[in-house]
DNA sequence: CGAGTTTGACCGGCGC
DNA sequence: GCGCCGGTCAAACTCG
């Protein structure tokens, strides 16, 4: 299952850091790195091995995350996902231009779900997002525990100004997290409705009713709004924003539908190996997503 | 009052 | 062995 996630270096691992402080990072309530209770699946486990992290690697428009930013929203805010994300830090990186923002899952108090953002450097349009770890929970509950009212929570992705073409800003992946933790990350082509998903549907309706609107352009869209309440919001946001983004790897099959390179899909799919269940989801109907998924993982669909 | 964000400091890993 | 860089934590502040 570690298909999509790759063992990049240079990625946290710092969990295993017992600050000198005399604060254990066991005491932190964020802190589940050591070992989830059964999220393991994905979590490294491995304190001390900064390298063996696994992380998946997103490019995201800038554009989706343009929206109006109100308070100390930096660029490394992203259209986040279903989940709720809280910053716990930021760093300038070297021979970055740009800070690079850690998020982490605010939305379960032991999801050791991570998420680092920062600008690309090559496209300053674009935004990356690194997911390490895996949400123990679903989305829903995320919701469910931190969202009791039908809001956005992050001030990074308030509500798209109905001016705006980007209904959801969420255009993460990280739904796949999700269900795909829940499910024991064993992506299973086959059911997509997921119950999660459906339920995150209830949880966003909000949301859809802004992307529906906002993306009903062509009727194929309104397909994909469908799709959009089973699957999420984000996504089909992307889809419905048109971003000229590219999805590679787990989002091969819409370049299909855009008359993107099936060959070269086919060859990334090749090298794929196991798909996250978001990669089924987009991959139903190819929505055009402004989301490019990377591929770090050298390991992965490479050699 | 609670949650989230911001900033600085500390620690560990990795490279040289 | 040393230095550099990345990542995380913790305290304080701000906003809802």
């Amino acid at each position: 299952m570690d298909g999509e996630w790759s063992s990049d270096g240079a990625v946290s691992g710092g969990e295993h850091k017992a600050r000198g402080d005399g604060v254990s990072a066991d005491s932190s309530p964020g802190s589940p790195p050591a070992a989830p209770s059964t999220a393991t699946s994905s979590a490294p486990s491995v304190p001390g091995r900064r390298r063996s992290l696994q992380k998946r690697v997103v490019t995201v428009p800038l554009a989706d995350v343009s929206v109006p930013r109100p308070k100390g929203v930096g660029e490394g805010n992203t259209p986040t996902d279903s989940w709720a994300w809280r910053k716990y830090g930021q760093k300038p990186i070297k021979g970055s231009p740009f800070p690079r923002a850690y998020y982490r899952c605010s939305s379960s108090k032991g999801c050791p779900a991570r998420k680092q953002v920062e600008r690309s450097q090559a496209d300053p349009d674009m935004v990356l997002v690194t997911y390490s770890y895996e949400h123990n929970h679903s989305s829903t509950v995320a919701r469910a525990q931190n969202r009791p009212v039908q809001k956005p929570i992050h001030k990074e992705q308030p509500v798209p100004p109905p001016d705006h073409d980007h209904p959801a800003d969420q255009s993460d992946h990280t739904h796949q997290g999700a269900a795909n933790v829940a499910a024991g990350h064993q992506i299973v082509t086959e059911s997509r409705p997921a119950p999660a998903a459906i339920e995150v549907h209830d949880e966003f309706r909000w949301l859809y009713d802004v992307v529906t609107v906002t993306s009903s352009s062509s009727p194929s869209e309104v397909e994909e709004a469908d799709d959009m309440l089973m699957y999420g919001p984000m996504f089909f946001g992307k889809a419905a924003v048109g971003t000229a983004a590219l999805l590679p790897d787990e989002f091969g099959d819409v370049l299909g539908e855009e008359g993107g390179t099936t060959s070269e899909e086919d060859a990334m799919f090749a090298g794929l190996g196991e798909l996250p269940e978001c990669a089924m989801v987009f991959r139903r109907n190819g929505l055009a997503g402004g989301v490019k998924v990377e591929q770090p993982a050298e390991g992965t669909a490479m050699t």
